[in-house]
DNA sequence: ACAAAAGTGTTGTACTTACACCCATGA
DNA sequence: TCATGGGTGTAAGTACAACACTTTTGT
């Protein structure tokens, strides 16, 4: 065996520090929002940003995750309501030293005007249009990492039942159907939207229960599935 | 604001070390192979494990992956060779020290016989089989990265053109076939799979040439995309 | 009665599946 | 000629998109 490189020791260099950024989804006044908080430190400091932090030594990924929203947001959480998405890592990504950072999303309900704590001057849930097209920029990458996850929220609408957990409680087929006008950003057919969701098994629960409506007949109300499942046939999105 | 944890300032803990582990596909004798590296070095010295290494100081993620890919295996690569797979990060992964490293896989056509490198004392390209069913013990939690791999390859198969990457040179629709077959665990109807390749516009290129057949009627042979790109409909996988 | 939203019917098209069958070659 | 794999035909079943239409409520 050849060695035509020098052994690497990973403890002669400069430590990396590995942080985690967490993309929290939800629905308010029909438009899509995250959930985002407002940096009180140096770099960026002032500048809103994903809500995150370093990980300690001992704790596990996800671990870090759950913890840091609950610092400086207020929202706890259970194991596995995080998604992996990946993790970012480009060497001048953060001035101070190298961080490797691994990124989370997930999706609430439409939630109480979060509280700050933490890191965090102050969170607040604004949407993700006002980020992508720039008018709202943020801190480091995280605008990239914003992105990447609507992407994989899009994609996790048209072959999961994910859509549901946008709803906190008993939902029309309508509230369903404008999640996914909401995050793809294009109107479905009522008609064959129902009949789809309604179709496809494991998906929704009947209450029996009917809104009393403002307008328009009253409408069946439905819980969704207690663990997200695949769909054997895609929602279609296109 | 309230600030009920004490600042954490990632100086103050032992370092992190950040590595990669890169999973290579291939098919080799009607059975999907991955790339594997014998350990020169403890922990797990004279285990099987993935190709990979630490990630250095200035040295952008999938830079370092493909730098330990050639330095172990002598393949040398192109830039976007890689995706992606995600970050391994528990706590005990590592013996030695806190790391976590990030995943990634790539596909590639039947290779020479790899030549080993730098930490590596062999390489070898071992059936998956073998590692998932237990026969083949791997070093860390490479199993669990090689599993997730897997699915992420079987996926990809249904939605992309990735599959004719698996090809060499000009190939036939059954030797594409075979790929879904082999990747699959399941037989595909010959009549069908031709079919829906041919009308999939932007999937292969008739190159006009045709086999000498060893046995039967002489097949077309095509080549496949200069880029993986995704399939408007599914190659259904169920 | 009218507006509005829920929900069902209908129809054409596209895709999938299973499987029969023909085609072109080597032995 | 036969065996073998390549490739096409065909028909049933399923799914989807577009859109008309009926149902049930509030005003």
């Amino acid at each position: 065996m050849t060695t035509s490189e020098p052994a690497y020791d990973p403890h002669d260099f400069p430590p990396f520090a590995v942080a985690t950024d967490i993309v929290v989804f939800t629905i308010r006044a029909d438009r899509l929002q995250a959930l985002l908080v407002q940096r009180n430190e140096d770099p960026y400091r002032l500048a809103w940003a994903l809500p995150g932090g370093f990980v300690r030594p001992d704790e596990d990924l996800e671990q870090t995750a759950r913890r840091e929203l609950a610092e400086e947001t207020r929202i706890e959480t259970e194991p596995n309501f995080l998604t992996q998405l990946g993790a970012y890592g480009a060497p001048d990504r953060d001035p101070r030293m190298r961080v490797v950072s691994v990124a989370w999303w997930a999706v609430v309900p439409d939630l109480a005007e979060p509280e700050a704590g933490g890191d965090a001057l102050y969170a607040d849930i604004l949407p993700v249009d006002d980020v992508l097209s720039g008018r709202l920029p943020l801190a480091f990458d995280h605008a990239k990492i914003l992105s990447d996850a609507l992407e994989a929220l899009r994609s996790a609408l048209e072959e999961t039942t994910l859509a549901t957990t946008f709803q906190s409680g008993p939902f029309r087929i309508s509230d369903l159907r404008r999640v996914y006008e909401v995050v793809w950003g294009r109107e479905l057919d009522p008609g064959n939207f129902q009949r789809k969701v309604r179709q496809t098994s494991g998906w929704l629960a009947d209450t029996g229960e009917t809104t009393s409506s403002k307008a328009g007949r009253p409408a069946s109300l439905f819980t969704g599935p207690s663990k997200v499942t695949p769909l054997d046939r895609p929602v279609r999105r296109s």
